[in-house]
DNA sequence: ATCTACTATATGACTGGTCCTGTAAAACAA
DNA sequence: TTGTTTTACAGGACCAGTCATATAGTAGAT
């Protein structure tokens, strides 16, 4: 229920139409958490009924509706509930890993094949985020965007060091089965 | 559809019944791919029905025949298809990093224990994944089982490096924001 | 002798999410 | 002026996965 308390996060700081919080959410969080538009109208649908946000209607004729949302007080108690209760592990399911499993079944030149593409996947999106966190850490900022803008570029920086580890490991890998073949590298912390 | 075609996978290398399927799922592959019981039963259902393997029912009296499946010529042009086939890069959907870019609305004590409980149960489940890692590189492999055990280790040594990463940037987090407080870092690749 | 765990299959209800399609005005570009 | 993009909402079909429940025999434990 994660894309419910994102939502209630934009609409704590400023109200917002489905549109909009779909283009919120596409220059944000996208890069952890891509938001589908209709999925975004059918929550907002929901949380109404939940009574955690409310709706303004503006009225068009022969078009539909305008409909702006803001967060109730309910709205605000349940986000901040959420927001201090520790989260249960996510499991990951990850369909290159999959592959790899698998992979004993390849020649070690195809096996390369995937990594290596893995690596060229991997290069983009780095290049996508290094845009990204040039463009947050180049312009100014008030005093009160500091705080805020702390925590949204940790969640960037996240993601720009998972995929540097990830990079540098899919490379290692490369190397070992070119070099020493299907040697197991013991546990290390 | 990577359920589809681990299931392949497993059947490549013998015959299973779904039970024992959902059995070597949960020994080998369920920390990057859990797989539902039903949801293997539906998944068997289906590929049977596309010919991608082939069902031997053993009736049983009073009771559901036992079905065991075997993969057919199909179905082993379908995995090595897909092995080969590089995937596009997966979206992360990751609930805890919504917690954290929200949580510059919460005092820096709550934000920490945020953390903390993710840095415990990220401990939790290094513990799980050192215990598989001693058991399965302590026991003998004869020669053939060297190839398939690399790439199994390779999945695991993937959870291992990932979650050491991630423990040690959740504990700088930590002391980021108590030392020198919401100081933005650049961009390091 | 009884109770629990294991083997084995399967369905129904539900959830969160994706993709596609439709509607219609307004703004902007060629 | 014509065509494209943007603003704005919403529903249908679909998909993978989860959770609960049902059935029923067999094996092992107390």
């Amino acid at each position: 229920m994660s894309l419910k308390h994102a939502i209630l996060g934009f609409l704590s700081f400023q109200s917002f139409t489905g549109y909009d919080l779909k283009q919120a959410f596409d220059n944000s969080v996208a890069h952890f958490w891509p938001a589908d538009q209709s999925q975004i109208y059918r929550t907002l649908k929901q949380l109404h009924q939940e009574g955690l946000i409310s709706q303004e209607v503006i009225p068009r004729e022969d078009r539909l509706d305008v409909k702006i949302y803001e967060i109730t007080d309910t709205g605000r108690g349940e986000l901040h509930q959420w927001l201090s209760t520790p989260l249960p592990l996510t499991d990951t399911r990850d369909p290159f890993l999959i592959q790899l499993y698998f992979a004993f079944m390849l020649e070690d030149v195809q096996a390369i094949r995937l990594l290596k593409a893995e690596m060229e996947q991997v290069d983009q999106l780095m290049q996508v985020y290094e845009s990204v966190y040039q463009v947050a850490t180049g312009r100014e900022h008030t005093p009160e965007e500091k705080r805020p803008l702390f925590y949204t570029m940790l969640t960037l920086e996240f993601g720009v060091r998972a995929n540097t580890w990830y990079r540098h490991w899919l490379q290692e890998v490369v190397e070992r089965i070119e070099e020493d073949g299907n040697v197991v590298v013991p546990f290390v912390d």
